[in-house]
DNA sequence: CACTTGACCTGTCCGC
DNA sequence: TGCGGACAGGTCAAGT
C-alpha cells in the first residue's frame, strides 16, 4: 500500500524529524522485522547520529554517522511513527495522530533517541521489515541492482519508459507496471490511476501499445504521482505519515475502490476485476481492450 | 528465459 | 451470533 508517493511523504516527514538526533535504546522482538544481530545493533545503531533520509523506489533510507544505514521496506502495512518526548495531541486535535498510544500490538522496533523521542515501526501483517547494513553496501542488495529508474527522475521521458516496459513485451501493462524491475515504486493504486488517465485496459499486452499510448501513460503516471506527493499519500487503511496522519490523495482516485461509481469522464459505472493476479479498478467504456 | 502463481501475515468483511 | 473463506497488496521463491 506504501506506494512511492507515501513513502516519499514519510521521508520528507521523517527528513525533517530526524536529522541530528542521536540513538540512545533500540527495542525489537519479531526477528523478521528487523533480523540484525544483537550485537551489530549496539554497535552500529546505538550512540550513532541520523545523518539523513533518503528514497529509492518504495524503500526507505536512514543514514547514520556510524557510516550504517537503516533500510526500511513497509510493504503493506507498514508505519514509521515519530514522537517527540513531549507529543500528547489530545483527541480532536488538528494534528491528532490516526495511531494511539505506542507501543501498540503491532510495533516490531521502537527507537529511543537521546532526547526522549521516539520513532516506532509498526507493522501488521509483518511482511515489512528494517536491516541495518554499512551505508556503503546498500547498493549492492540485490534490490537495488535490479530495480528500475525513478518515473519522476528529471531525465526520465516517455521514450524511456516504453523501452523499460517492453522488456516485458508479452505480458499485461499493468504487470509490467507493477514490475519494480521496470519502473520504480509503482503500486496497485498508481497502476489502476495512470492506466485509467491514459485510456488503456489493464489487461492490454504491452506490444500492443502504440507511442501514443506509451507517451499518454508517462504524462499520466507521472501526473497523478505529483498529485499524490502534493496530497501527502493516500489514505488508506495502515498508511500513515511520519506523524501518525492520513494523506488525502484516495479522495481524488478516480478508479481505485470507486468500482459501482460512475466515471469522472464519461459517467460508465466502473468495474472492479482482477488482471495481473490483483484488483484492478477499470472504466469499460474509458478502457477498452482491443486485441 | 519469460511469465504466472503461491507464500509470507493479520485483520476485516461477506455469506450462510 | 459464529465460522469459514475470500480478500487486501509488495516482493521473492517456486512452478509452468
Amino acid at each position: 500500500m506504501p506506494e512511492l508517493p507515501e513513502v516519499e511523504t514519510v521521508k520528507i516527514g521523517l527528513g525533517r524529524l530526524l536529522p541530528g538526533r542521536r540513538v540512545k535504546a533500540v527495542d525489537f522482538d519479531w526477528p523478521k522485522s528487523f533480523p540484525n544481530a544483537p550485537a551489530d545493533v549496539e554497535r552500529f545503531l546505538v550512540d550513532a547520529e541520523v545523518v539523513e533520509v533518503a528514497r529509492r523506489a518504495k524503500v526507505l533510507l536512514i543514514e547514520l554517522s556510524s557510516k550504517y544505514s537503516l533500510v526500511i521496506h513497509l510493504k503493506m502495512t507498514g508505519q514509521l511513527v515519530f514522537r517527540s518526548a513531549e507529543t500528547s495531541f489530545g483527541a480532536g486535535h488538528p494534528n491528532a495522530s490516526l495511531v494511539g498510544d505506542l507501543p501498540d500490538k503491532s510495533t516490531r522496533v521502537t527507537i529511543t533517541f537521546e532526547d526522549g523521542s521516539k520513532l516506532f515501526f509498526n507493522d501488521q501483517r509483518k511482511f515489512g521489515w528494517m536491516r541495518l547494513l554499512p551505508t556503503a553496501e546498500v547498493v549492492n542488495l540485490d534490490f537495488f541492482k535490479k530495480v528500475g529508474p525513478e518515473p519522476l527522475a528529471a531525465d526520465f521521458n516517455w521514450r524511456d519508459m516504453k523501452q523499460r516496459l517492453l522488456r516485458r513485451k508479452n505480458t499485461s501493462v499493468k504487470a509490467a507496471l507493477l514490475d519494480q524491475t521496470v519502473i520504480a515504486g509503482v503500486g496497485n493504486i498508481y497502476a489502476d490511476e495512470a492506466l485509467w488517465g491514459a485510456k488503456i485496459h489493464p489487461a492490454t499486452l504491452v506490444h500492443g501499445l502504440s507511442d501514443a499510448k506509451f507517451h499518454g501513460l508517462y504524462d499520466a503516471l507521472v501526473a497523478v504521482l505529483r498529485l499524490s506527493i502534493e496530497k501527502g499519500g493516500s489514505t488508506d487503511r495502515n498508511y500513515v505519515d511520519a506523524e501518525g496522519r492520513r494523506g488525502s490523495y484516495l479522495s481524488f482516485a478516480n478508479v481505485f475502490r470507486r468500482q459501482g461509481q460512475a466515471c469522472p469522464r464519461c459517467g460508465t459505472v466502473i468495474v472492479k476485476t482482477r488482471v495481473a493476479g490483483r484488483g484492478t479498478h477499470l472504466c469499460p467504456h474509458c478502457q477498452r481492450l482491443k486485441i
